[in-house]
DNA sequence: TTGTAAGCGTTATCAT
DNA sequence: ATGATAACGCTTACAA
């Protein structure tokens, strides 16, 4: 049943319709420079066999293949567990892509291996462009694949090499503002929790908090997690223990900030009474949170989008691409 | 800076080594039949060139792409929601194909203008075969594709097209045992939650409960979900609207059971003293519910596992396959 | 407007 | 063991 039949080609379509190879190549790629009457003969012809164009050969002679790579170095469990920032991004690229007629092709790359896979695949010339987020560390993956002619946009500035073009958002002016909140508000003794400091968001995060309370002569009290709601639950009960005293915290993700949440209900102190929290990045889920999270929103969304059009300009040939910075906003709830 | 540098060729290679087109084929492909201080030769020009294999020429031959798509229909909100059905599947899916050096690409088709790009997709040779999941309706994708001689494998049974090989689990089986325990246990009105209609997970298991409550001279009490968190709590506020004296009802997915404990907690339902509750899929969540979920687990990983194998058999020329169903198993915990 | 023919970068089949 | 050379299926000058 299943009957790998031989797939048919140009040439058979051609023969078909009674026509060259190149008149059928025309019609299938919307050419006007065909005659009506051959046009009909060329679709019937088409549709009777069941044509569809070998993308491959297409590919070996175009240079194009129409589709984008996202590559996400993450374990399949971390990219679709509740944190809705992956989702976001994404949504954002196929709105942009979908618009673009390019195909979307998500690359998951949490082991070593894997990593090498995608490379290869990349650089191999399956796809036009290639899509990097949530980079760790100096991961040479961008740099090795622009230096394979690949065009390459990152979300968030790369760690290690500073050349490959990408799109962020202003971590430290929106964590300022949320710094800056919990201070006007009267708060004393302000903690955060950080994200991990192999990727750029939790460190720029911590920056900004460090500096905003040093500059109000506040003393830094940091424990750290992952992004996930694990690990904010988790420091958040060190924190407790470092500095019983804390009566505010900002945390660097909001999915951390809903395991705080927890903790600091549990350890009976109610919020944002005894102890204000704020998050980061502004998901569906925080107005959800009880109380209601204020949080730093970024635009997710936008970022997947802002990197389509960088990437789909930079397959286009058009120059080298600035970085493009994105504003972030407080958001005030109930929690802060 | 960017310098989408000319890729060099296997005659580059070859110019550079000083041997011809064939026998770099040779080495990079991993042939034993050179001499040795020939493959070292053209290995340091591969190095110094940074060449790599143009995959539409290598696929244009061997029509063998050695990747594989894993097509799920429906928008990336859905799929990376909390639902660990979908990374579970993927995951096991990851872990075969990784061992047998094949790349998984991930397509998401949520828009109709998506699924027809999707089919072009895999149907144009970009891949040696197609893993399909969460099919809705009789969605006509999996003849088209088997129609245009792509391996397909689904996981669920089709339902429009029944010669696709397919991997199931037996809903029915599991569902009637969590009924039977709910009988067994004393409880007289028993109601369910169900999944959607459009798909056999959905029908399945509203036909198991249908079948094994009618055994038992049972009335039925059913309430619809999507297998969404939010739409179990909606549907269990509708069926303690229809059915006050309830005492017991089996959830379609654990996700629904989630939402419906709450809808039960702000009613004043004490779980399970006034009223049991099962749910379907044993994801993780399913331990930390309050209380924890009886429920009645399948093996996602491994049906992810299954499908692959299943397909790799398929791709290796093997012949058709029949369905394999992977069993389902009650697990008690205290809401029920 | 249509056809002819030259590649695109590999692999694979022959010779050598 | 190595090298020519013919495909693979398509696009695209260039001719007609």
């Amino acid at each position: 049943m299943t009957m790998a039949r031989q797939r048919p080609t140009l040439e058979a379509v051609a023969r078909r319709a009674g026509v060259s190879r190149a008149t059928v190549s025309r019609v299938v790629n919307g050419a006007t420079t065909v005659a009506g009457p051959i046009q009909e003969a060329v679709r019937r012809a088409v549709r009777e066999l069941g044509y569809v164009p070998n993308q491959a050969a297409r590919a070996l002679v175009t240079q194009r293949t129409d589709s984008i790579a996202l590559i996400l170095p993450e374990a399949a469990t971390r990219v679709f567990s509740d944190d809705q920032v992956f989702p976001g991004i994404i949504r954002g690229v196929s709105q942009e892509l979908e618009a673009a007629g390019k195909q979307l092709v998500l690359m998951l790359a949490g082991s070593p291996a894997g990593h090498e896979r995608v490379e290869r695949y990349v650089t191999g010339g399956h796809v036009d462009g290639v899509l990097l987020a949530s980079l760790h560390g100096a991961d040479p993956l961008p740099s090795r694949i622009v230096r394979a002619g690949v065009p390459v946009v990152c979300s968030g500035r790369p760690l290690g090499d500073i050349t490959v073009p990408y799109v962020d958002v202003d971590h430290v002016g929106g964590v300022s503002r949320a710094v800056r909140h919990l201070l006007d508000s009267g708060r004393q003794r302000i903690a955060t929790i950080a994200g991990p400091q192999d990727m750029v968001a939790g460190i720029e995060r911590l920056t900004g908090y460090r500096r905003e309370l040093r500059a109000a002569g506040g003393h830094p009290i940091v424990a750290y997690g992952d992004f996930t709601r694990e690990s904010g639950l988790l420091a958040m009960r060190q924190l407790l223990d470092d500095a019983p005293d804390l009566d505010a915290v900002f945390v660097a993700s909001d999915l951390m900030a809903h395991g705080a949440l927890r903790t600091l209900r549990q350890a009976g102190r109610r919020v944002p009474d005894d102890v204000a929290v704020i998050g980061f990045d502004d998901i569906g889920m925080a107005r959800y949170t009880d109380p209601p999270l204020t949080t730093v929103r970024q635009p997710i969304q936008d970022i997947g989008r802002e990197l389509t059009r960088m990437l789909l300009r930079l397959t286009a040939d058009e120059p080298t691409e600035a970085p493009v910075v994105l504003s972030t906003e407080l958001v005030l709830r109930d929690s802060a």
